[in-house]
DNA sequence: TCTTGTTTTGCAAACGTTTGCAGAGAAAAG
DNA sequence: CTTTTCTCTGCAAACGTTTGCAAAACAAGA
């Protein structure tokens, strides 16, 4: 009759009072077992299902939380929302998604918009100023991914180190001149690895060509093609999969083969093995990061903002069929051995093992 | 001080009643401008924010939709997520994402556990069983995407036309024989696809041969790659664009070349231009079907069902470089001319325009 | 049988809105 | 100056839960 049954009902129908029910939901323990179970036939007979807003109004509990990216369609987040969504899930909650289109405009809006109405928020890839994050973290529980401010809890795919033996292998395999091939500008993960390569290449004598794919899309990197190849670099560390994709499409284009006429690396390994060659990238484990940020939302409920904390979880380098030795026969370098950078007392560093 | 300040305190600060300032908000027109200008001014100071879950524990509106989708990511998907939750959000609305992992008991339980708290709910390429789906529509408002159940609000992007289209092409170009490969078995889309092509092939003569990639992915496509090359075809249509662009990585291993050995047409058009050669597929429009399904979502909000329609997108033949001539020089078929199907009565016909 | 203690249940307030109804003014009409 | 008609605002109930507190029921110890 009208619509679901509530509680009130339920109890009515069962001659029982609604805390009754209420608990035989939420605290069984509290109640004797027949009574629970007396409930609970009722309940399932009845279709009876609990009202999330007002659950949520009683217990100030969202039972949501909510994640926001800068472009679903862009192959790096699917994966991460889905973890997300399948671990949050698990504890227990719903996520609200909402994409921002790359703007931070549209980013600053939604934030504010979901931030009343959810346990807290999962920002990914954030094109927000930093003056702005610091003073949104403050205020709201938020946990950012991929964004880098002090004083945040944020969780980093840090790709330095295993760009750090991306350009190690392409030294050793003779590569002197090497691109970078940037991506989104804004993007934290773009700067990080832009000066992983500088640091690197300036410390060991190998020369570093700068590019950038605006925007950062199979075809923007198509185009950009020919003027890699054409700037005589024999390998090219792109910013992310699509862009070493787009670049592959250029080269082909152009006559230039891969890897035989130059090496190409890319990051995020969003394509897996549907290039061919099958792209050696930089894999990342989103999915960790991505219940990570979820577990810390979910943690302390009741405060208003999440404690500072930078969450680091490392990429590996995998090698697959676009890297190989540089054509012209120059001697293959050799490197120091790499010595592992310690890590500050306030980073935690991990190492992503997926579930 | 006590978390984010509400109506009541609100009213109490300006010395007014809380129906005052709720109304300065939702029927500003019933105020005098004086009184909605003075609280608006307060509320902006205060940092006021209107509480969802009470609002809707009120209104008995939830101001939500819930997206259901088997594998967000699939390719297929993340665009009509987003296109979803853009025009979502220009109706005021927010959208819960949910991902079934292609698990139909998993799909029953997220829409159990949903659909209770939001406005309505959009189900993608449903893997429910039939009876099933329209017992669901009966007694929720939900609407389907690729999924055909009659009585049931659905709306389908139809490549019935779009594949004869191809066939059509196909023939032309002097192939006949013609392989299927099909993707997830209990898929609407599947089955549409696999019908549309034998109906098709049946009626002109051809010769067809049905594969199928299970599951739907790049590697099972890329692994069947030998056996359709050597069933003798000249040309094959794949339920999907990474079915297709598996089959092309399978053909490229085994030294088959596309297009002059075997044309190649995919489904969906997911992957643009990033294949070489670049594939040749069938558009369709998810962005027009998903805003249509949220825009009947947000239609009739009392209503306890959705009323039955049935919705169509037609798909259209984007012909890229993997379709060419039959390599044996066979004369090309002519064929009678397409006629147009008629619309039977109940049916909408649209043709997708994206905004 | 009377305490005392423990387990189980009920009462009622609270969460933050919205909204039907009615009261208070003010303006218009007589 | 009274009546009528509006326009604007306030009161209070309602939405469906949860939960602190207290009452009731029962068990156990004396």
């Amino acid at each position: 009759m009208t619509g679901r049954p509530t509680i009130t009902q339920l109890a009515a129908e069962l001659g029982i009072a609604p805390s009754t029910v209420s608990r035989a939901f939420t605290r069984p323990n509290l109640l004797k077992p027949e009574t629970v179970a007396l409930v609970q036939k009722a309940a399932e007979a009845a279709g009876y299902v609990p009202n999330h807003h007002a659950r949520a109004l009683s217990t100030g509990r969202a039972g949501a939380i909510g994640l926001i990216v800068p472009d679903i369609a862009n192959p790096f987040f699917p994966p991460l929302v889905r973890a997300a969504q399948n671990y949050a899930s698990d504890l227990g909650l719903s996520v609200f998604l909402a994409d921002t289109d790359e703007d931070p405009n549209r980013e600053d809006r939604l934030i504010s918009r979901m931030a009343p109405q959810v346990e807290g928020l999962i920002v990914v890839s954030s094109r927000l100023a930093s003056s702005r994050i610091r003073q949104i973290a403050d205020s709201q529980r938020v946990a950012f991914i991929n964004r880098d401010v002090p004083e945040t809890y944020r969780v980093l795919l840090d790709t330095t180190a295993a760009i750090r033996s991306a350009l190690t292998h392409l030294a050793e395999l003779g590569h002197r001149r090497i691109a970078y091939v940037g991506g989104p500008p804004q993007s934290w993960a773009n700067k990080q690895r832009h000066s992983a390569v500088d640091n690197f290449t300036k410390a060991h004598a190998l020369e570093v060509m700068h590019f950038s794919a605006d925007p950062g899309t199979y075809e923007a990197a198509k185009a950009l093609g020919d003027s890699v190849a054409a700037s005589g670099v024999t390998a090219v560390i792109a910013f992310d999969d699509v862009i070493a994709h787009g670049l592959m499409g250029g080269f082909a284009a152009a006559g230039v083969e891969v890897p035989k006429d130059v090496s190409v690396i890319g990051c995020d390994d969003t394509l897996a093995t549907t290039t061919f060659p099958a792209l050696s990238t930089i894999a990342v484990n989103v999915g960790a990061a991505a219940r990570r940020a979820v577990a810390a939302l979910s943690e302390n409920p009741g405060s208003t903002s999440l404690t500072g904390a930078r969450v680091i979880f490392e990429g590996t380098l995998v090698l697959r069929g676009t890297t190989g030795p540089v054509r012209s026969a120059s001697s293959p370098l050799t490197l120091e051995p790499e010595l592992d950078y310690p890590t500050t007392g306030s980073v935690q560093v991990r190492r992503g093992s997926d579930s």
